[in-house]
DNA sequence: GTGGTCTAGACCACT
DNA sequence: GTGGTCTAGACCACA
């Protein structure tokens, strides 16, 4: 279900919240939706229940999800809203890699020509690697 | 001439990089020119010797820059060369994170404006803080 | 586990780097092996962890190690072949080295000698220290 | 008539040294023959007459050659077979250096390859760029 | 004066 | 526990 890349620099709970995030902006997972358990995804995808617990408790304070202690860990009804207004408001970071980029010389068309990459999905030359 | 945040999550050693790639890619330093003194820049932006030492060996690693020990430290002859080709390469980061707001809900033209301002150096809403 | 000799001209942060170069390449370290850790290095061999620390960044720098934090550094997957190719490239060095010793008047059948005699491990007069 | 590079690592005074040895040892310049004045020297090759004293006090050290204060600086009689004896000395590094290289993976074939190169000057994979 | 190395000791985020 | 960053202060070789 998630695919964790333990030697990347992103800490671990944060690729779990990042992918659980995109599940449900991307409707995969809606409202309501019950999410697995720390200890069944624990085993799932050999992470340490703790860091999955950590994933799951961040999710509930940015009101993604609902814990209900002893029944589970649910999608929050309002959760696509909220994540389209997250990414909005984190337009910044693309705002301020792209500035970078181009105070490296990259030119404004081939900051564009990325951005039609990465929505029409193609792969051209994002490779989907970071840093 | 540098400017330091000390509250940022970038390592202080890494905004000093990122500052003088710029000024090296902008052209506001030229091949051959040489950085501020180790202990020059360390009184002048209040950062501790080690710190910009570990700035300067790092930008010695990736070629940008020549150290020469009792001498100082000057620009490589093909620093914006490199730079270029750098940011370049880095447009996958680009791709990654545009991909990933998309995943999320924002809309393409969004996107699009925010390059625009990132490349215009509008601050609409780009604060440069992450999000 | 490591030999360090604090009076060589070899900085202490290059020699642990060396020596776990040469665990690698010899096959006493395979990849997504763990390194030991900094703080335990640390008092075995009676460094820094600084000094530890310094040799790890540069040994992920160089693609050797995988570093991530909070769990430990690990042999990179092609750190074998990584260190083989780097090898044959540093022939130039050799090439470069052998070049003064016989402009020097060494003549070509001492230097192969002297090669053998690295290969084979013998000490007759190498004896590790520089000239 | 000397080669500097300034950016080289290796001190500058040192590359001196090397450069005259080495025109000692190839005979182009013979027991008895002056040395180029240390400020004709230092006009010529563009380095501070400091630099060019120290390389010359250190030959004198090494008995290399004889400094005659107010007259100049000359090649010492035994200065060929002296550098000859220090060629065979070094070998010490050419054995270090040839251990590590097979340490990394390098074939003893490889190695005498290279030394063979070397020795009849041709520049296969020599470039004479150092580490 | 320059850069380079090392130590001691602190704090941080993450597992 | 792990690695990563930073400071303070020292010493070295080199120009």
């Amino acid at each position: 279900m998630l695919q964790i890349d333990v030697l990347s620099r992103v800490p671990v709970y944060e690729q779990i919240i990042d992918q659980i995030e995109t599940l449900i902006a991307t409707g995969a997972m809606e409202a309501g939706d019950q999410l697995p358990s720390v200890r069944g995804l624990s085993v799932e995808i050999l992470v340490n229940p703790n860091t999955i617990q950590k994933a799951y408790t961040e999710l509930d304070n940015l009101g993604i999800v609902t814990s209900v202690p002893g029944r589970g860990c649910f999608v929050s009804q309002n959760a696509p809203e909220m994540l389209r207004r997250r990414g909005t408001e984190s337009l910044s970071e693309l705002y301020a890699l792209a500035k970078r980029l181009h105070s490296l010389g990259v030119r404004a068309e081939e900051l564009h020509q990325t951005i039609d990459e990465a929505v029409s999905g193609k792969t051209a030359d994002g490779t989907g690697k970071e840093g």
